[in-house]
DNA sequence: GTCTATAGATAGATAGAC
DNA sequence: GTCTATCTATCTATAGAC
């Protein structure tokens, strides 16, 4: 393993300040001095590792992204060859949800300023997003044709129903009631089994 | 009915043109310009009618949360003697989408701008959130005791969900594809009745 | 009621010292 | 690599004309 150079290790910081910041008062309100004051440099002292308070924003939504979608696949990956499709469903749901909540500036980041984000920002961060939706529809698709999801049910309309009621708990999690994976147990199993008797 | 007069008619079209720029670029990077622009009056303008730009998001903010109750408590008053709970919930649970996803832009830039919003107007605002959530805990606890709901389920939590699930469309939603009608009714089988054959 | 003009503050970004 | 100093732009808000 290399040694980190130092250059590596304050774009680090960097990064994580300004997830931070763009977490609590969004991409527009933030600003660079906000983020140089939490690293410990000036703000000038940002444009020697990236170009533009854009080119940050853009690299802090990206990893948002890229930090769940790894979190997930290595989570569905590391199942044993016996697990079902809904036992796939479940761990992406719970690992999902888990990043979400836990490595939280970045995710949080990305879900709270998506929608107001710049244009070419969005669009590039887009992409990032249809593959991750990709991987869940590939999820899906298979339990469907295994028999373990109706075939009357829509699955685009269950992916972005589930995937929404996950991202909306940002806005409402505290750390201190059910664990997150009781959360997500309970989640499971209103999509799975809906409520009633 | 009164006549109404210009300054009211002015003040609900600055107001219409708020939510409209804070659900596009958010409220930190909108500017009074973009607003008085699409009014048709200078930015200075907006001053007769509001005394700052915090009191026109706050203002923009609140409505978000009233046209939706408003509109969901209404339906769900509408319905005929012999409704079931489910009903209830399923009525409530149309005319929050719909009303999300088509008297857009006041719902919408609620959703968007709340989680990033200067503390005092988030306060002010949540107290509104709060009510309207009450009025669902109601429905469900009402559903529950009717044995409509299965006892073990975690009310709270489905709740969160399914509100969290319908915001959510905020972020997807196109007018292409199914009605918004078919969308709910969809919504409201996934949580019901679970996908499981 | 809305305008013009402008005050006052602060932002992103660049140049050049060290 | 990070600093100081500064440029330029733009924003909210106010004062006063009409």
């Amino acid at each position: 393993m290399q040694p980190m150079k130092k250059s590596e290790v304050t774009k680090r910081r960097i990064l994580d300040a300004a997830a931070r910041m763009f977490r609590q008062k969004g991409y527009a309100a933030t600003t660079l001095t906000d983020i140089a004051t939490l690293v410990g440099i000036r703000a000038a002292g940002i444009y020697y590792h990236f170009e533009s308070k854009d080119e940050l924003f853009a690299a802090v939504l990206d990893m948002g992204i890229d930090l769940i979608f790894e979190a997930v696949r290595t989570a569905v990956e590391g199942l044993p060859k016996g697990a079902t499709h809904k036992d796939k469903i479940t761990v992406a749901l719970e690992t999902h949800l888990v990043t979400l909540l836990q490595h939280g500036d970045y995710t949080a980041a990305n879900i709270i300023n998506f929608a107001l984000a710049p244009k070419p920002i969005r669009a590039r961060n887009r992409e990032r997003r249809e593959i991750y939706g990709d991987y869940w529809k590939k999820l899906m698709i298979d339990a469907q044709e295994a028999g373990e999801i109706r075939k009357d049910v829509d699955l685009s309309l269950f992916r972005l129903y589930l995937i929404g009621a996950l991202n909306w708990s940002e806005e409402w999690y505290r750390p201190d009631g059910k664990s997150i994976s009781e959360m997500a147990a309970q989640c499971a199993t209103f999509f799975f089994e809906g409520v009633e008797p």
